[in-house]
RNA sequence: GCGCCCGUAGCUCAGUUGGAUAGAGCACCAGAUUCCUAAUCUGGGGGUCACAGGUUCGAAUCCUGUCGGGCGCACCA
């Protein structure tokens, strides 16, 4: 890896620029540098240059472009500019070795001192080794699930649910001040059905007959419990009335108990909100209107016809004017409607006056979650939170497409029709919280997910959660073996951090403290993405590398984590797979799942 | 017909937001292994990154078009 005389040429004690080895600072600062020497000019954009550890091994440990991208602002050739470059880097007292390779890459080999100080960095943060600064504080809402409170939540509906939270959980340790937010929809027609279910239900409890649910009313058993304690409390007096002196009460009866039911359900998979938003309170309070007239006033709504759209016109389709909202002037295929035929809002007036509400509190990040089938809705919201925003705020629609739910390989059908769906419950019930929130994100979120109930609960390399969750266990098993051996007080987080390092010397070892280096890096490119599964996928990686060097142990008994006769080499090692299972909890803190000692 | 998402090894998917020779897990093939610290390990084959152009030092990644799959398409939420 790194010769032993590199080591020894820069001392620990020697200052040194590369405070995290995958940062900048070391190249800037050599930039800086070479312009101070007025080798390259002074104010050189930097910004397109990176660096990052090589795909390639035997390209370094850090590569930049630095070379590449600034050489035609410095008027000099690429290979040019990278020997000034790599002139200055080698006296970097972190930097063991330089090398100018293909078009102009300067590949960068660091000393073991900086690895060794990054694995110390490691156990004295704790869980806490790659928290960021990147989002300083800024606040970040992140609206998700958001489920109709017309039922309880399916399988389905828990993908959106694990990847908001795990979204939120993880732009937090990238320092964001992050609002988890769930928009109710309780101002639709969706709403009259369900208090009409609910009526029913009641009537039923009282002892009447009412046979087949009627078409158009919800079918599911889950009203049931509602109805008999409405019944209870207040007899038959809603039993006789006209729809219209029972419909309103029934309405508020539904919607806190659905809320109820969906907060349970959401409980299940430890998720909980901090701000609810009914669509009511919107409308109520008179944002709708006042947001309205905000568009109205930047004359962006105007009473308009639409045209048919071509290809596949409804059947019921006629030319009528319509309030609209100028949605082409922002990026969308065309204007939308506002209003309805009878004069209400339409679902769009109130999300429009809902993201002004948002943004007002002072939101310029805003995050949904939605379902793949809502995609056609996206450009619209887009062009009014530009439009309310004057460009100022920033909504980023993430979609989550289906989960295709197997059992030992065969499909499970679902049907909410039939009322045969599989809910929520059920799933926990069966694989518990911890499964189902790491499988959830074991995929892109635009990608379909298969998620096989027999598979993710199987104890084996094939089930991701087990392989992530066995190597952090497996950790805290040899811990505790070591501690028989050499006793509590030589393995305290305080010793492991001061550990003598330098006795690290394999280069699997190496690679693995290089591994969780790549931590922090990980968290703010994940969290700039919207794009959590990076970290399933970097857990999954780092067990891997663990449980390798667990098996080499099985070789070369040399490579053993305990070696019962070198406390120094032993200390060593378990400051090592202490650091790994640091950096293990600490991203499955992110997601939600218990970092488990022990696999029992 | 239009819009959005997707197309990477036989299968399921990664790919550090434009970097160097495109990766992993299953499956397949060939070896090792009944020991130890705990749920086997090591190696190998396999690719025109759907296709065709373009942008530049450089493209799986960005732009345009074609083909194929999913979702959506006035007033539902």
């Amino acid at each position: 890896m790194i010769p032993d005389a590199a080591v020894r040429r820069h001392p620990m004690t020697r200052t040194t620029t590369w405070n995290k080895p995958f940062g900048r600072d070391g190249v800037v600062f050599a930039l800086n540098a070479l312009s101070g020497e007025g080798i390259i000019p002074a104010d050189l954009d930097f910004s397109r240059i990176t660096v990052e550890p090589p795909r390639e091994q035997g390209h370094g440990h850090v590569a930049t472009n630095a070379a590449m991208v600034l050489s035609k602002q410095a008027g000099m050739k690429p290979r040019d500019l990278a020997e000034h470059i790599a002139a200055r880097l080698e006296a970097d007292p972190a930097v063991a070795n330089v090398e100018i390779a293909g078009p102009g890459f300067i590949n960068i080999s660091l000393t073991d001192e900086v690895w060794y100080r990054e694995l110390a960095d490691v156990l004295r943060a704790g869980t806490a080794y790659g928290d960021s600064t990147m989002g300083q504080g800024e606040p970040a809402n992140v609206e998700f699930v958001s489920v109709n409170p017309t039922g309880p939540m399916h399988a389905g509906h828990g993908r959106g649910a694990v990847y908001g939270d795990t979204l939120a959980a993880l732009l937090e340790k990238a320092g964001y001040a992050v609002t988890r937010e769930y928009w109710i929809n309780d101002a639709g027609a969706q709403i009259d059905t369900l208090s009409r279910s609910l009526h029913l239900r009641y009537r039923e409890a009282l002892g009447e007959d009412i046979g087949e649910i009627p078409e158009g009313l919800y079918p599911g058993e889950y009203l049931i419990p509602s109805a008999q304690a409405i019944a209870k409390a207040d007899g038959d007096k809603w039993r006789g009335l006209e729809e219209a002196d029972w419909l309103g009460s029934f309405r508020r009866f539904a919607i806190d108990d659905m809320m109820t039911m969906i907060r349970n359900d959401l409980k299940m998979i430890d998720i909980e909100f901090d701000v609810f938003t009914a669509e009511s309170s919107i409308v109520e309070t008179g944002k709708v209107d006042a947001a309205l007239d905000f568009l109205t006033e930047k004359g962006l709504i105007y009473t308009g016809v639409l045209e048919p759209p071509k290809g596949k016109t409804p059947e019921d389709w006629e030319p009528r004017p319509q309030t609209l909202f100028k949605a082409t002037e922002y990026g969308d295929d065309v204007d939308r409607p506002l209003k309805k035929s009878d004069g209400s809002w339409t679902y769009f007036s109130t999300d429009i006056a809902y993201h002004l509400d948002k943004y007002r509190r002072g939101f310029k990040t805003m995050i949904n979650v939605w379902g793949a089938d809502h995609g056609g809705y996206v450009k619209r919201m887009n062009a009014a939170v530009k439009a309310l925003t004057d460009g100022e705020g920033e909504l980023d629609v993430k979609l989550c497409q289906m989960v295709n739910l197997m059992d030992g390989g065969k499909q499970l059908k679902m049907s909410k029709r039939a009322g045969n769906f599989v809910t929520i419950r059920d799933v926990i019930d069966q694989v518990g919280k911890d499964v189902f929130r790491f499988i959830m994100v074991t995929r892109k979120n635009d990608a379909q997910l298969d998620f096989d109930l027999q598979q993710v609960t199987e104890q084996s390399k094939d089930n991701p959660v087990f392989y992530v969750q066995y190597a952090h266990a497996r950790v805290h098993s040899v811990l505790r073996h070591a501690t028989e051996i050499f006793g509590a007080d030589a393995l305290t987080p305080e010793k492991l951090a001061d550990a003598p390092m330098e006795k690290l010397t394999d280069s699997a070892e190496m690679a693995i403290i290089m591994q969780m280096a790549g931590w922090p890096r990980l968290v703010e490119s994940a969290a700039l993405a919207h794009e959590p599964h990076r970290v399933a996928f970097f857990l999954y990686d780092l067990a891997a590398a663990f449980h390798g060097l667990w098996n080499m142990g099985n070789d070369n008994t040399d490579l053993r984590f305990i070696m019962a006769d070198d406390p120094e080499l032993t200390r060593a090692r378990m400051a090592l797979i202490r650091g790994v299972a640091l950096v293990i909890a600490s991203g499955l803190n992110i997601f939600g799942v218990e970092p488990k000692e022990e696999m029992r």
